[in-house]
DNA sequence: TCGAAAAGATGACAATTATCATATAATATT
DNA sequence: AATATTATATGATAATTGTCATCTTTTCGA
């Protein structure tokens, strides 16, 4: 019996977008054999803060959620990991505790890669570990961009730059609307504001001609009026 | 003529403290030979948002502030960086431009080295670029942590953080003051706020007794007082 | 050491955002 | 399909934070 050609690593378009394609052949294969392939529905979790993750999560389809559950109970959304994109790799390499927690905001399969493959590739091939060192450093920037956002902007800022986001980097269907449908408590959530002033903010950029919504569906209607917004008029 | 000992990286006990440690006695003789000290007066600028690093910075002594000017004109502090800490790593690997500025905060003194040596010793010497990984894996959780931290406590708890954490981190001297002492400017940008707001709460913590002042210096007199605060009692 | 410039302090006020209450719409469950 | 549950929406209000003006104190350079 054959396995599918697509479940094999080395023959995974995804990893064209990651550090995995640092990895030799033979590498691939050793990955390949310990992976475990894994559906996960929306809503679903696939690690929780505070989790001692034992690998990483290659994501092969749908999107996460990366969250941080604050003192007052809300949560912050500090990133969405998509396709190609490798959750739970800061945990494992730092060897600690996760501090994020992992929920699938669309249906998802992720690839589960035991951490011993990753360790061992890492100290035998250079070449991997910078691959994985750019991508943490990339990572590192955002954050701290995301950090002079949150503290330089106001709530309707975000929440304009969020979905100009959402639309760049997921892109939307034919109809216009965003390709990644959010909540408007996880919107809330991204750009760190009570559920209820995201929802007000939606509605006055409906108004306002900026974006249409059809249930929790949004489309942006006025890329221009969003990016003066953000930008200060 | 003889070098004086510890100008010569092998002996170097700041070394200790970064990633530099797990380079070999060769590799640091390299990065010895080409780095380059340099004294940093305080309010001096060491590298600024946008330039080209053509190498890592080495803090020896001193402390420096990390910043991200935003669009508003106000600098937010995203890291304070000290003795053995490694400063430009992040755009010395991503090959990009440096996203951040540094500025002195205190008289420094500083090392250069310039990014062959660094690069070179990563593409040979595993151990140096799973050092570097861990750093970076450590920085970005930080940064997670600010994040949450920015969107989810208030202003009064982000100052009051700040004074434990700089307590903690740089101690205080034999009266009961920081020993790091930033002006309420650099306070109001590492907490992301108005410099009149943090201020204002200075001024208030005094009132309580949580903390007392002489001049610019800051001294925490309850840390029970200013915990309490943070976890929003 | 004097005077200019910068930093710190505080009041008055406006703008932003959170919270609580409640209503309506959408979704899920039996 | 009926009902329970959850998500969305909106008003009223309070709390937080920012802005502008002004004054005092400190710092620094000539």
């Amino acid at each position: 019996m054959e396995e599918a050609e697509q479940s094999r690593c080395e023959n995974c378009i995804i990893r064209q977008f990651n550090s995995l394609r640092a990895m030799s052949k033979q590498e691939l294969k050793k990955v390949s054999d310990s992976k475990i392939t894994r559906k996960v529905k929306k809503g679903e979790a696939i690690f929780e803060e505070g989790d001692k993750l034992d690998g990483v999560f290659c994501v092969r389809e749908g999107i996460s959620k990366l969250s941080k559950l604050s003192a007052n109970g809300k949560d912050q959304i500090v990133k969405l990991a998509s396709k190609g994109e490798v959750m739970g790799q800061r945990s494992v390499i730092a060897e600690e505790y996760t501090n994020l927690s992992a929920v699938a905001v669309s249906d998802m399969e992720v690839c589960f890669i035991p951490k011993d493959s990753i360790i061992h590739t890492l100290s035998r091939n250079p070449d991997f570990a910078i691959e994985v060192l750019r991508h943490m450093a990339h990572d590192l920037k955002e954050a701290d961009d995301v950090i002079v956002n949150m503290s330089q902007k106001t709530v309707k800022q975000r929440i304009a730059e969020a979905f100009l986001y959402l639309k760049k980097n997921y892109g939307e269907d034919r109809d216009g609307f965003l390709n990644l449908t959010l909540s408007r408590e996880d919107i809330a959530n991204v750009v760190g504001t009570a559920t209820e002033s995201a929802i007000r903010i939606i509605s006055e950029f409906k108004k306002r001609g900026m974006i249409k919504t059809s249930g929790k569906k949004i489309g942006v209607l006025n890329e221009k009026l969003l990016q003066d917004l953000i930008e200060g008029f």
